[in-house]
DNA sequence: CTCGCCCACTTGTCTAGATATCTAAAGGAG
DNA sequence: CTCCTTTAGATATCTAGACAAGTGGGCGAG
């Protein structure tokens, strides 16, 4: 029982809670209750194995549990730290508004100034693609090859998000939107420009957590899920014209949408 | 190098990548491949270890990952089997509609017989508390007592949702709102009968993994994170005059809106 | 002083067990 | 036939230790 700086209790070997969901437990307490502070260091694997008297792969198990939960992240050859949370961005509903896309900028730029962030985009990629049965379905169902415009952003050197555009070849083929810098107000002012005057948007939006590759790509941490958006937009003629699928760090985003009541 | 049914490669002790990492690759790829069916129940820890030639806790790291990420479930004494995906409830963004409280149904009745899901509302709670600085900043930022109305949301037995309302003491006290039925319409039909007739709703959607409450609440398996939803109701005279804090099992869940694009 | 090596400390990975508990099916008592 | 017990097989928990690998500080060579 050596004094730990945070002097944490005792377990009960003999209780029904598993032993290291008890050590769990007491230290995600100590968190909750700011013992421990946001990017703190937690007592080291061999210093919770000596003030409990319990075997290292127990202590592992305990921090494996508050990793999961997304309290915690662990460093190689450092320690188990106690997460801070990143600066989020507030995606709002009116974020694809005429009057941003008139100013010349695109939706992620309007959000980052507004957040006060430093906004980057990369691994651009544009090509054709064969539609999947999803994609085309969403596209109205008879589209069966597309552009594809794939994209990363990051925000102050993070990644936060990844976007992936679909927009049907007699389109897009051919225009700006085909080209990998679409111009100011992005390819829905490029859309509305080719006679495509844009009237609504659908959102679908799901959480679950990521894929290996996402975790590559977004660089998430454990037990951060993803928010994953499918966005369609409509033309005034009833036509979808691009479909976009974006996979978003959670602890990234708080979405903000405005319903009416009618 | 037993004859496994699925025949599962073999792995290379000497690779970079950690050999748990490998074995838990190969699975992943085996279901995603369809290889193990929806349900179905993968090899067990002895027959792994056999086919691998590696430590049992070896085999054990890898289904804990693969829990992780939500592909696979464990259940004790039994083995671990592929996830199934329950069925999922569409919110649209209409679900507010006020054609749809006129025909005196609630939001929850409405969307579960879309779905033909067998709805229930449990664990009701209604009372009276302190507002907490959050809650009053979104009712206006004057209110310090308010109603509070807990509800848990199953459908077909299974807990998918909890919520808790807000309301300000001096629109809801005394009134059908403070007690544990509201009556047709759900309480949204009882504030405009108070004359607060609804003018728009705001909601910010966040997800995250859950807390052991909520794993608790809503029996969640690991690797399934919540989406966090809180929605203001606002009247037409601008006034703040609900709050619903909802937490829902994300694998449930599909959120649906519709964006003007003006 | 600077650079590079070494060392202490940290988490990551893996082994080889032991015991507990849960499940489902088989078998025996009534 | 029904009900209880047994048993095999499954996961859950835990121990004790080993080696690998990343981090950062100290120290000695130059």
């Amino acid at each position: 029982m050596t004094a730990l700086p945070s002097s944490l209790g005792a377990v009960d070997p003999t209780s029904d809670r598993a032993v290291f969901r008890q050590i769990a437990d007491q230290l995600r307490e100590a968190i909750d209750r700011g013992r421990f502070a946001e990017g703190e260091k937690l007592p080291s694997e061999a210093e919770l194995v000596e003030h409990y008297g319990v075997s290292r792969m127990t202590v592992r198990n305990s921090f494996s549990m508050l990793q999961g939960e997304g309290l915690v992240r662990a460093e190689h050859g450092k320690g188990v730290f106690v997460r801070t949370r990143p600066p989020v961005r507030r995606l709002a509903s009116d974020r694809f508004a005429r009057r941003h896309r008139e100013q010349g900028k695109s939706a992620f730029l309007v959000e980052a100034d507004a957040a006060g962030g430093y906004p980057q985009v990369d691994s651009l990629e544009v090509k054709e693609e064969k539609a999947t049965r999803d994609i085309s379905t969403r596209l109205g169902g008879s589209v069966r090859r597309v552009l594809v415009r794939r994209r990363r952003y990051l925000l102050d050197g993070r990644p936060v998000e990844f976007a992936t555009s679909y927009l049907p070849l007699d389109i897009a083929r051919g225009t700006r939107i085909a080209e990998p810098n679409p111009g100011p107000g992005g390819i829905y002012a490029r859309l509305e420009e080719l006679g495509h005057r844009l009237d609504h948007f659908d959102e679908e939006i799901r959480a679950r957590m990521p894929t290996p590759t996402e975790v590559k790509t977004l660089q998430l941490a454990s037990g951060v899920p993803v928010i994953h958006l499918i966005r369609t937009a409509y033309d005034t003629e009833k036509r979808a014209v691009e479909v976009c699928d974006t996979v978003m760090a959670a602890d990234a985003y708080v979405l903000s949408y405005r319903l009416p009541a009618t």
